[in-house]
DNA sequence: CGAATTTGACCGGCGC
DNA sequence: GCGCCGGTCAAATTCG
């Protein structure tokens, strides 16, 4: 007899866990296990556990084992959790077992018919050194469920504290919001940009002045939603790749998201409403802006486009192209392709809208990066109140998943994000910069998410900056169509499996993790999708998790124009003027990849293992230059 | 010959 | 109202 400590620990532990440790729980069970664990509950894990050992002959009751007495090889049992049935085939199992048990105990109790007693003295041994063997498999297979028990356990517990990290910094963060005095918006005009952690940004978001018990009640929201959103990701990860969300699927965009998403000059006028559009809380409209360094006149992203127009815009020599995708007839993603007047080699790309159609596998990766950013984007300034200009009010949002550390620090509060009324262009952009292989980080590891404000521009500019030192590679693998992308999640296994691996057992060096994190950042496009899109979530784009990972959301329309710089360039201020934009909260797309990719990820750990460092910063440090795309 | 690109015309928003 | 500008259309042209 042994007692096997597993299910004890099951009953400990998983009773205690919510709705996100289960969903952490079921990630690692269904990549570890090889279990159905859609919608596994406590009890169903328990119960698997106890099925488990009775099909292996293990059990002689509740909460103890024991070990075989037989040979009988117990065959794998793959339990469907969730479902009615599992009770009878419990049930059966369990009655299975006790005729086995039954038969075995007579084999036992019935001294053999002194025909053979050799042969029967022989066959006990048999049986005996099979059991014995079975019983050291049944063993390590115990070691290993503890060990996985435990690890699972010191996840949730992990994932727990720094959930509520996070939620400490945001609370801080409003309360100083709440702190500080009024500001003269005649003087001072700002919006509030709330970078709500899972927060939808298509929630209305009207609350400016909004009291202290309006913002908690919105810390409350935010915590349920945040909840909700990892829950969400987590469970639906598997989901969402074959089912793209409603929005994305709809054949024929329903007319608001048609509108959305189709080109200032189609949709109805609405820049005299900023002011309505915002405190609506209707969806913003945003392009994303990459910058990269290209050779060839437009960057292979893995989309289909057809050109429609040129001009020569004012500022830039360089003549702007005008693309429409064409990988679907109806499809309203434009973008625009144009040479850097500075620097001709780099080439910038502007994306605008969101694919209403399924997108070829080597365009995830962009449009995945493109819609985290525009969600990003979106998240950030979907409280603002156009007209009065934006105010990122993170708060060194900061957390850490498992290592996996992110955090928004805030370099606004000593300086008042002013974005005064201007002529500047319509749309908020953010631009991926990834131009520049020099970082001004300290730490390679640090990416820099940097929001800088036009002082013209009546829409902020963010730009984020995942710095890195090889980011030179990433134009090439554009330009290569991403032609591997099938194996990214196999590559993304192998990138990540060291730092898990590592993470147990000890902490690495932050050198060899900044190493290799940088050079998995630079060569890996949909690393960088994740990031972007952890962002998102952490600023209120990933709570909404009704996208679809291959759609991009590249845009809306509608407010602030930020700079998504991931590049590592961050010597050449890049704003990028924006407009006011609408985000109907599907920027999913990214959103979902991510959770795929976490799925996959998981599979011989967990995505959240890893001591990955990464700190986003937020910014103001660059002044605007505003318009450099738009306006030049 | 069909598809894609080019390019001048056109349109609408905005500032003066 | 006019002109500037960004963006789009569509006929002409080029390409495969």
């Amino acid at each position: 007899m042994k007692v096997i400590s597993l299910y004890e620990a099951s009953k400990i532990v998983l009773p205690s866990a919510d709705n996100l440790g289960r969903s952490f729980l079921n990630i690692l069970l269904s990549s570890q296990l090889g279990l159905n664990c859609e919608n596994v509950e406590t009890k169903d894990l328990q119960k698997y556990i106890l099925r488990k050992a009775k099909a292996r002959g293990l059990l002689a009751e509740k909460g103890v084992f024991k070990m075989p007495s037989s040979g009988g090889a117990a065959t794998e049992e793959r339990v469907q959790f969730g479902s009615t049935s599992h009770e009878d085939s419990g049930c059966s199992q369990e009655a299975k077992k006790v005729g086995i048990s039954e038969e075995l105990q007579d084999h036992k109790m019935k001294p053999s018919s002194s025909n053979n007693e050799e042969s029967s003295n022989s066959k006990e041994e048999e049986v005996l050194e099979s059991a014995k063997t079975e019983m050291g498999e049944v063993r390590e297979e115990n070691e290993r469920l503890k060990m996985m028990l435990e690890r699972i356990e010191k996840d949730y517990q992990s994932l727990q504290f720094r959930f509520f990290d996070i939620l400490q910094h945001e609370t801080s963060s409003k309360q100083s919001t709440d702190s500080t005095p009024s500001h003269d918006e005649t003087e001072e005009p700002h919006d509030l940009v709330s970078l709500c952690l899972g927060r939808s940004p298509s929630e209305p978001k009207k609350e400016e002045k909004s009291t202290n018990t309006t913002k908690r009640r919105e810390n409350e929201e935010l915590k349920a939603n945040l909840t909700l959103g990892l829950d969400s990701k987590f469970l639906i990860s598997s989901e969402i790749v074959s089912n793209p969300s409603p929005a994305e699927s709809v054949e024929e965009p329903k007319e608001e998201e048609a509108a959305e998403t189709w080109p200032s000059s189609k949709i109805p006028k609405r820049n005299g409403d900023h002011d309505e559009v915002a405190q609506q809380g209707h969806p913003k409209r945003a392009r994303v802006c990459v910058r990269t360094r290209c050779d060839t006149p437009t960057m292979n992203d893995g989309c289909q486009w057809r050109k429609y127009g040129q001009k020569i815009a004012k500022g830039n020599p360089c003549p702007r192209a005008y693309y429409r995708c064409t990988v679907a007839p109806s499809c309203p993603v434009r973008k625009q392709v144009q040479r850097c007047a500075e620097d001709t080699t780099i080439l910038i790309t502007t994306y605008e809208g969101t694919h209403n159609h399924q997108l070829p596998v080597s365009a995830t990766a962009m449009a995945s990066t493109t819609s985290a950013a525009a969600s990003m984007l979106l998240s950030g300034s979907s409280s603002s109140q156009p007209g009065l200009g934006s105010l990122i009010n993170a708060t060194s949002a900061r957390t850490e998943l498992n290592g996996l550390s992110f955090s928004l620090h805030d370099n606004l509060r000593t300086k008042q994000l002013y974005f005064p009324n201007s002529s500047s262009p319509m749309f908020p952009t953010i631009t991926l910069d990834l131009t520049t292989s020099s970082s001004t980080s300290t730490n390679p590891f640090n990416s820099r998410f940097s929001s800088s404000f036009s002082s013209t521009s009546r829409f902020p500019s963010t730009s984020l900056n995942f710095s890195s030192t090889e980011s030179n590679t990433l134009p090439t693998i554009w330009n290569n169509g991403y032609q591997n992308y099938g194996t990214l999640s196999y590559n993304h296994q192998q990138l990540y499996q060291p730092y898990m691996e590592k993470n147990f057992q000890a902490a690495p060096t932050q050198q060899v993790l900044a190493e290799t994190l940088t050079k998995a950042i630079t060569s890996d496009p949909s690393f960088r999708t994740v990031i972007a899109t952890a962002i998102s979530s952490m600023m209120g784009g990933g709570g909404s998790v009704s996208a679809n990972n291959r759609n991009q959301r590249a845009g809306d329309q509608n407010s602030s124009g930020q700079n998504l710089n991931m590049g590592d360039q961050t010597s050449t201020p890049r704003a990028f003027s924006t407009n006011s934009l609408t985000q109907n909260g599907k920027l999913g797309c990214a959103s979902t990849y991510f959770n795929g990719l976490s799925s996959s990820t998981s599979q011989k750990g967990s995505l959240l293992q890893p001591a990955l460092p990464f700190s986003i910063f937020n910014s103001a440090s660059m002044p605007n230059n505003d318009n450099e795309e738009h306006k030049s």
